[in-house]
DNA sequence: ATTACTGTACTGATCGTTCGGTATAATGTC
DNA sequence: GACATTATACCGAACGATCAGTACAGTAAT
């Protein structure tokens, strides 16, 4: 369990890179071959499940970084509308100020699509959850906050997709500017 | 061109179909040609171009319905809200109300995204123009409407995504009835 | 007879995947 | 300490399948 998962863990920033903006129908093994320098051999190594573990395994990951990234939004100090920028910052570093596509996007759209759906959909519940509880906590009804914390994640995938097909991110930046007062609205 | 043109025409909707649900490197040919019952030198024939040629002609037809949609919308009666109303109708049919995704983001997300990006924006910034000339229409200020029309892109974008990793075409259907009071506000 | 269209058969390339095997280093046995 | 064993990491070559695309002969329609 030790070395095996680190020498895993390694791949998956160049792997998420991948995947996230080539979608997994655009991304072949030799690709990924090339991108991290293994030899497919080795690849089928460290994910012997081929390409669904590849992805698996990213998923995983970023299950980590969103809890994580929760967690810290909700521990940390100020109000509803300060935590949320705080989440937000943090957000946009991931996806590189909007030059950065979103895996979980790129996953709904293609044809592995019914393969990823559920777990898709547990991190998006998970991260919805997150930001329902932030604005719970400064005092929305939870029922509101629910509302709300979908529209927050309409905005950011919506945002990421325009902001790329306009070639623009500041469409990103934008919407994350404006995302807070929205939620608090 | 007459009837050639028409031939091609007819395969559109299917063709549409499928790049919206798989995205360009989720079709393949033999997909394609089971969905049209056409074989590979009958798609070739219509299509000299290959599978570049049939997402060129898609995003024409595509752009053509766009226009047309929007010409409707800015010639039709009523205020400002209802015309985006009307306007929202017509896009929630088109998306079959959140449960087929929109082909523009699909082509986004993969491989052929540098090949289709400069197409994709120019539709999407003739989407935001009709957008924006119902709400300048409307009194609003020029550039606040120019913002708001980009917000509106997103939050339909963001909803189709959403609803789709969600598995819940209400999330769409939510969206699109907030959408015309989001915009006014 | 010309044109539009289609089915069959084929190409070379690439797909995801597997096989057989080689280093290197740790682990156990005596 | 010497030696066999095992585990880990990696690779080249090849597998069958499928990919996008083409050549060509034939049919259907005008």
């Amino acid at each position: 369990m030790p070395k095996q998962t680190l020498a895993k863990q390694s791949y998956v920033p160049t792997l998420l890179d991948l995947f996230r903006q080539y979608g997994y129908d655009g991304v072949s093994l030799s690709k990924i071959s090339e991108a991290t320098g293994l030899g497919k051999a080795s690849l089928y190594h460290h994910f012997p499940g081929g390409k669904d573990d590849m992805v698996e395994t990213v998923l995983t990951s970023l299950d980590r970084w969103l809890r994580e990234t929760a967690e810290d939004a909700l521990d940390g100090e100020g109000d509803a509308l300060t935590r949320l920028g705080r989440m937000g910052d943090r957000i946009a570093t991931a996806y590189s100020h909007g030059e950065k596509p979103c895996m979980l996007a790129s996953l709904m759209l293609g044809s592995a699509k019914d393969d990823f759906q559920p777990q898709v959909k547990a991190m998006l519940e998970r991260w919805m959850g997150a930001i329902a509880a932030v604005l719970t906590q400064g005092g929305m009804d939870a029922a509101l906050a629910q509302d709300r914390s979908e529209e927050a994640l309409v905005i950011i995938q919506g945002a990421l997709i325009v902001a790329r097909a306009l070639n623009d991110p500041a469409v990103f930046e934008r919407a994350m500017e404006r995302l807070p007062q929205q939620l608090c609205r």
